[in-house]
DNA sequence: CAAAAATAATAGTTTTACTATCATAGTATA
DNA sequence: TATACTATGATAGTAAAACTATTATTTTTG
C-alpha cells in the first residue's frame, strides 16, 4: 500500500486468542497457512491437527494460541475488517465533500481485493474469499449475543458505523443510514458468491462488479443521480 | 391461511431426502422437533442421536429418511421458501399493476411470520427465526456447486426469479432486476437477525421492521416516491 | 394370518475437538 | 557458564459426533 505503512499493525482484541499470532513465527504460520488451508477445504473441514501437519507443527502449540477454531475465524475476519479500515479511513481522511467521500467509501470496501505487501504473511486475496464464503459462520451462533459483548466484532461495527456517518452526512433526512451501511456491507459479500456460485442470481459477473451495482443503487436511495 | 389449502403439499426434491418426511408420523415428528430443537441448540450443537431421545426415537431411525443434518437443513430452508412462495403467488396473482404487484411481493417476504395452521406439524414462527440464523449455512459450503446441480436450491432460485421479474416488470431500465431481488431476500434476514443481536448496526427495531426499509429501498433506487 | 416394511436396539468405526503431561530446545539472565 | 524460563513438540488419552452394519421387534397391509 505505502512505505508509510510498513509499521502498521492491526489490532484486534485480546479476548480472541490466547496468544498473539503476531508475536512469533509459529503464529504468523498459524495465521497464513490457515488462510489458504479454510479458502482450499472450507471451515468445516478444516482442523488444528490437519494445519499442523501442514506447517510442520503440532496440534497442541496451535491451541496455545487459539482456542479453538471458531476463534481463528473470529481473528481473521477482525484482520480483515481491520485492514479495509485502515484502507477507508486513510483514503477518504482527507476528502471533504460528503458525497464524494461516500462514494470513495463504497469503492473501498466494494471492490475486488489486490494483493498488499504490507503485511506479508497474510494472502489478502485469499483472505478475501474467505471472508466471503465463511465470515459469517463467525456471528450465526448461539454465543454471538456473549462474544459481541466481548466486543469479538468491534472492528466490523466500527466499519458499518463509520459509513453509517458518512451515509447521514450525505442525506440527513434519510430515516434508515446504518441499515444502509450494514446492508452494503453484506450485499456485497452476497453478490460476490452468488456471481461465483448462483449465477442466475445476480446480475453481476467479471466485467460488471457489485460494486457497480451498489453504488448505483445508495445514489438512488439517497436521491443523487 | 385458507381452508382450501387443507391439501396442498410444499413439494421438495427428492434429492434432498432418503425417505420423505411427510410420507409417516414418524417422517413429521422429526421435521417438527427438529425445527423446535435446531432453534434451540442451534445447528452447531444439533445431533440426530438428540433429536432421536428427544422424539423418543432412535438415531439410526432418523439417517433413514436424512443422509446428514446438513440435508435436513436444506430441506428445512426449501420448505419454508416454498411456502412463503406459495403465499407470493397466491397473493399477487390477481394484481395487474406492476407496482402494486411488486409491493405486495416485498411485502409477502419482508413481514413478520405468523403462523399458518394448514400445515400443523410445522412451526412457521419458529422455522422463520432457523431460516434467519442458519439458512446461510446450507449454501455456504465446499459442496454448494455439485448441490446446486442437483436441484437442492431450486425453491430459491425461483423465488428469487419471480421477484426479479415483477422488477423488470416495473422499471425494464433498470440493469440490476436480478441482484436487488437476491438482495432484497438476504437483506431481509440480515436486517431481523441485526435487530436481535446487533441493534446498533441498524435502524430496525420492533416498531420499524425490515420490510419498511427495504420498501423505501426498492421505491427510490426503481424511481417510484 | 403371513409377509413385508418400518422402526428399534445394539454395537462398532473413524474423526473431531479437545486436555494433560512430560520432554526438549533455545534464549535470557545472574 | 550454569540455570531458569519459555516455547514448542511428542505422546497419550477422553468424550462426543457422525456415521455404518447387523439383528431383533413391531406395525402395516394384502
Amino acid at each position: 500500500m505505502d512505505q508509510l505503512l510498513n509499521s502498521v499493525k492491526i489490532s484486534i482484541n485480546h479476548k480472541i486468542y490466547l496468544k498473539d499470532p503476531e508475536s512469533s513465527g509459529l503464529g504468523k504460520k498459524i495465521v497464513s497457512h490457515s488462510i489458504l488451508m479454510i479458502d482450499e477445504i472450507g471451515f468445516e473441514a478444516f482442523t488444528f491437527k490437519k494445519l499442523g501437519a501442514k506447517i510442520g507443527s503440532n496440534e497442541s502449540s496451535i491451541y496455545r494460541y487459539f482456542e479453538n477454531k471458531h476463534k481463528l475465524l473470529v481473528y481473521l475476519t477482525s484482520w480483515y475488517w481491520g485492514w479495509v479500515e485502515y484502507k477507508l479511513v486513510f483514503a477518504t481522511n482527507s476528502i471533504s465533500n460528503p458525497w464524494e467521500k461516500l462514494e470513495k467509501a463504497i469503492e473501498i470496501v466494494t471492490k475486488t481485493i489486490e494483493e498488499d505487501s504490507t503485511f506479508n504473511h497474510i494472502n489478502e486475496v485469499v483472505l478475501g474469499r474467505i471472508v466471503i464464503k465463511e465470515s459469517s459462520k463467525s456471528y450465526l451462533t448461539k454465543e454471538v449475543d456473549g462474544e459481541n459483548k466481548s466486543g469479538y466484532f468491534e472492528i466490523y461495527k466500527r466499519m458499518v458505523n463509520r459509513l453509517s456517518t458518512m451515509i447521514a452526512a450525505v442525506d440527513s433526512n434519510y430515516s434508515y443510514p446504518t441499515s444502509l451501511a450494514s446492508t452494503i456491507m453484506e450485499a456485497n459479500l452476497h453478490q460476490h458468491f452468488l456471481k461465483d456460485h448462483f449465477p442466475t442470481l445476480t446480475n453481476c459477473s467479471e466485467n460488471k462488479q457489485p460494486s457497480a451495482f451498489l453504488l448505483n443503487m445508495v445514489k438512488k436511495t439517497l436521491n443523487n443521480d
